[in-house]
DNA sequence: GTCTATACGGTGATAGAC
DNA sequence: GTCTATCACCGTATAGAC
């Protein structure tokens, strides 16, 4: 079931992505969409920034789960950091630059604009965050240190993926896995149940 | 002398970084920086493009400058990292974490709808990288490696930098500081000069 | 639920007087 | 150099018919 709804949110989270809150207008966002024009103030009747709310928080448990995958697929979280980031590499590179980080633009946008835009953000990133600090805890680290490392995992990611679409190349993104990946199992290794 | 083409540059500066650069109008650059309003194409022919791209050339320029000073003050360039994330984590929490981070926005915003602003933008994160990257090669490190260090140190500011403005914590800036200074400690100790 | 029409303010940019 | 007036367009949001 595809209601006019889900269209909306799903075609906001891309053209979010691409081009931000202010670029993106609600005229271009429906007409992307396909969705009827309407009836855009009767699924959403908060308006723009309504739609950037579900946005990002479809976005969030999108990019959770892409990561709890890449996670769970290899026996090492330093492993699964490093594929994750080549995957993103891949994926960044592969729109031209054009997409990567379905967060960062709006958060930086709303920040000091929007508060519930800004509350969307923040929790997404901590629902990301939790999902690298459950799996270093699953590794042995116990709770501050993996919801502290947890959250450099994040903000390296998000300041490789910054740089690698503003310089077009994915080297911020290579470099930042070898980097992350060495960090992590550095401190797996150093810890009692190592 | 302050021209008002100068007092534009340093208006555009702050309000870029705040608000970004479809969230900041013409009319409201102009009438913050007090500059005449007659005569903005005739000091900027090129429009609001050419505001940006001298703001975002003002930006790199003042933000290498902080960068060689903390560099600068310390022996060791691990020591002058993390003082430098120190004082980033002072200006934006000081800020109401509504400043920070004077180029990721516009760099965000115009990757895919303005060459010349990214064209800006690359110069400015080329520019402060090889200003890391001189200083760890003083400290010892070849060229390629100081690049690619010097790549991640820049990366890993700017996302945490992202998070802490989002998050409203000083917390990421600080993680980051501590293991971008370890990593650059690491890096050193284990070259043949170190 | 979906449509059309429209209100209302703003945008970047230009023209021409002075 | 600076002003005012104005352009054409776009934005979000709403009203009312169906």
């Amino acid at each position: 079931m595809t209601t006019p709804r889900e269209k909306i949110i799903q075609t906001a989270c891309n053209l979010l992505e691409q081009q931000g809150y202010h670029a993106s207008g609600l005229n271009e966002i429906i007409q992307a969409s396909g969705a009827p024009k309407g009836s855009l103030y009767h699924y959403f009747p908060g308006g723009k920034t309504e739609i950037a709310v579900e946005a990002v928080g479809r976005a969030a448990e999108t990019t959770a789960r892409i990561v709890e995958e890449h996670l769970a697929a290899y026996a090492d979280p330093d492993e699964g950091v490093r594929t994750l980031l080549e995957e993103i590499a891949r994926r960044v590179e592969e729109s031209g630059y054009a997409a990567g980080g379905p967060l960062m633009l709006v958060a930086l946008e709303t920040v000091n604009s929007s508060e519930p835009i800004n509350h969307a953000c923040r929790q997404a990133y901590r629902h990301i965050q939790s999902v690298f600090s459950r799996r270093l805890m699953a590794a042995g680290m116990n709770e501050a240190a993996a919801d502290s490392l947890a959250l450099l995992i994040v903000s390296t990611i998000e300041g490789a993926t910054l740089l690698s679409r503003t310089l077009h190349s994915p080297q911020p993104l290579r470099e930042a896995a070898g980097f992350l990946a060495e960090h992590i199992r550095r401190h797996l290794t150093s810890q009692p149940g190592g």
